[in-house]
DNA sequence: ATTACACATGTGTAGATGCAAGTATAAATT
DNA sequence: AATTTATACTTGCATCTACACATGTGTAAT
């Protein structure tokens, strides 16, 4: 069928109005402007931490498997989703505040991330700040919206690390 | 109590085997990985215009109210759903490869930024390829599903404004 | 042993992000 | 008119991001 909006209607719909600004359809610009938003929320619920949320991720990454063993910079970086090299970068304020120590890995190519007490201490006490970015974020987006967010991020971050990895 | 895996069951559940890297629970955590991969895929198919999806969502914000009248630096941020000093930062770049002009507005103090002739030539090289990008992703995620995240977005983001503005 | 390859990390360069603070202009108040 | 307040934009600083390239190290093939 496919109505062509022919004959009697004048218009009608799908001309917008001159200035009107249509939210765009990119499916990226959206998910950035999410993440940027969302961040705000976080950092500045960890504010008086003095940690951002990304530092509050690597550190409890890196917490994660203390006492195993500590994880190396690239296998940080994996459980990051982040580029091993950006990774160099965002240890060094972390290193310089004295919350992560960089040891010797197995190797002596690799190294070894360890969160140190103050580290520790500085997680401990950001835990509560997250956990109230969470709920505002459950309150916010409501819990079964936030539930299936989280479910098709973690459908689709794996598809597209193999996406990524088709090196043509 | 706190059963120290004494008496007859083995270890049962909760206890994650020693190297396990349960996936993080931060919605911010997940949302900003997920960012960071699609910004890559979306990248990655617009590297032949040598635009990044960010450069290519500014002029497409900025095209899109030409011939009806330029918006200033502030209207182009709040439509990028970006910090106003972020955005005069990303605008250098573009202004110095010739694809944005910034000319000034109605009042000596704001300016308005006009996309040049040179700018929209990139913008119209670029779009097919941000179309192949965006077929992928649909590919990816599903058309449902994809739609779904659309919709939480649009629904999230201004409410996430308004929380960001409840300066206390 | 040498050569070749794979692995682990760091640096150069370039851009994206936003807070705090600063400058200039317009509008409102007195 | 002078002062105050609000608006529009920029800069200093710090961090996040990643690609291309360079370095060092372990392992395999010759």
């Amino acid at each position: 069928m496919r109505t062509v909006n022919s004959s009697t209607t004048p218009a009608a719909k799908s001309v917008p109005p001159p200035g009107a600004v249509q939210s765009s359809a990119c499916t990226c610009f959206k998910l950035r402007s999410l993440a940027r938003r969302v961040t705000q929320l976080y950092d500045q619920a960890l504010a008086p931490s003095g940690l951002k949320v990304t530092q509050y991720s690597v550190i409890g990454h890196a917490r994660r498997r203390d006492g195993v063993a500590a994880p190396t910079v690239s296998e940080l970086a994996q459980a990051l989703v982040t580029d091993r090299t950006t990774l160099t970068r965002n240890l060094k304020p972390l290193v310089d505040a004295g919350f992560l120590k960089i040891g010797s890995g197995a190797d002596a190519r690799s190294k070894a991330v360890c969160v140190t007490p103050k580290g520790e201490a500085v997680y401990q006490s950001a835990r509560p700040m997250w956990r109230l970015a969470q709920s505002r974020m459950r309150e916010l987006a409501g819990a079964e919206q936030l539930a299936s967010l989280h479910g098709m991020i973690e459908v689709m971050l794996p598809q597209l690390d193999a996406a990524g990895d088709e090196a043509d």
